[in-house]
DNA sequence: CTATTCAAGCACAGTTTATGCCAAGACGGA
DNA sequence: TCCGTCTTGGCATAAACTGTGCTTGAATAG
């Protein structure tokens, strides 16, 4: 549905190698954050949430291996995509990379083109479960289309609301932190307040008038159909 | 470790490769279905239906980029994993794997070591199953759904209570001294009285009904179901 | 075996917090 | 400008959380 490039940070001391990846990712239509060393790659991945992290190994102030083994342990970033980028050919260095919690690990030299369809072939799965139509009990939500169904009723929810709706029932069941959908729906830097998500639940509860989100107090929303 | 079980199909024609790499993935733990050219690799995948597949590219019968290209182009093979294996380094080759929807492809020669780890790592993530969920006897903790089952019967706890049988649950039999639960559950610097912990260990006693939690008198407390 | 002691259990009540809900303003596109 | 959408702040309410004071019970010493 988006054309909106993924966000992709890259962490590596040299400024060349930076450079270079930078200008071939945002070529194909990702959004590049640049760090230099392992301190900054951290608070950058926590501040933006990319979508996927290419870690150089050898960098002052945190190596690539520490940085992809503390954010593997937190819950936020299990998602998150992993490249570790290193000089290192050696096969314990390998192990140890994918040990980290690593998705990909890379020797270089490496061509841009290739790292690229690497991070394709890693994205492309990921999200591959993006059914533009979800389909749950009675209710259809039709991403491409904008659309939703409720018993062959069509429901016209707003922007929004139609987003917010869609990421809930994109996984079914599943509890979603009140920052993980600001960060979703809004944005990672969108400063909204409190009350702005639960108006649109609001709406949405309204509209469909069934009772299919379920509030977990002091944690977030998810979405359930009719567990009567 | 975990339970793995899942099924490859390894597709070369080199009768010794396919030995060895039998012989490691066995011992892994894994189910391994034998190919030795194109055809045989399609027809297998289409019976068994395997949760990854080994293409070499030297094949008879079709090349493994042929069988790669014709597994994704029908649905049910949509999300069967893919890996490339081959002798060629070069980056076309390289490129072409990825265009045919391959989700690694690796150059000969390798260690049996790395490839299973590169098997894990694709696994790990399509079937990001279950550390969410904690399963001990007839109680489940989803930490996903922030949802508590016994005996099928959902058991709805508060944000607080959740995660402290979560934490004591995470590791049955451990003793949690009261500091160390303060400090994963409220954290390091939030000051409570010491009768708040009591508390809510009582209310997880009372809505669970069962005698799972056990207080080390001085100490602090364990997870334990009822080894009457 | 009993008394002593102190951690833990318990009920209740006060406090805090999250969310629901409303109404009104801000924004932006036709 | 009008209209639908998005956002915000205030307020009410229900739920969650925490502290108090008392009771219970187990370990220990006598």
């Amino acid at each position: 549905m988006e054309p909106k490039g993924k966000k992709i940070l890259i962490a590596d001391d040299e400024p060349d190698i930076l450079e270079i990846l930078e200008y071939n990712l945002t070529v194909e239509g990702f959004t590049v954050i640049k760090a230099k060393d392992g301190d900054e790659a951290l608070h950058l991945a926590k501040q933006q949430q990319p979508d996927l992290i290419i870690l150089d190994v050898m960098m002052p102030r945190k190596t690539g291996m520490e940085v992809c083994q503390i954010l593997r342990s937190q819950p936020d970033f299990a998602n998150t995509l992993i490249i570790i980028l290193t000089a290192l050919n050696d096969e314990a260095s390998h192990l140890k990379g994918f040990e980290m919690g690593a998705d990909d690990y890379v020797s270089k030299p490496i061509s841009p083109k290739v790292l690229i369809s690497r991070v394709n072939a890693l994205l492309r799965r990921s999200f591959r479960s993006d059914d533009s139509i979800i389909k749950i009990g009675d209710l259809q939500i039709d991403k491409e289309q904008f659309l939703v169904k409720y018993h062959g009723q069509d429901i016209i929810l707003a922007k929004k609301e139609f987003e917010l709706l869609a990421l809930l029932a994109s996984k079914p069941g599943r509890v979603f932190l009140r920052h993980e959908i600001l960060n979703q729906v809004w944005g990672a830097d969108v400063i909204v307040g409190d009350r702005t998500i639960d108006v649109h639940i609001r709406k949405i509860r309204q509209k469909l008038n069934i009772d299919c989100i379920t509030t977990v107090k002091g944690v977030g929303y998810k979405f359930e159909l009719g567990t009567t």
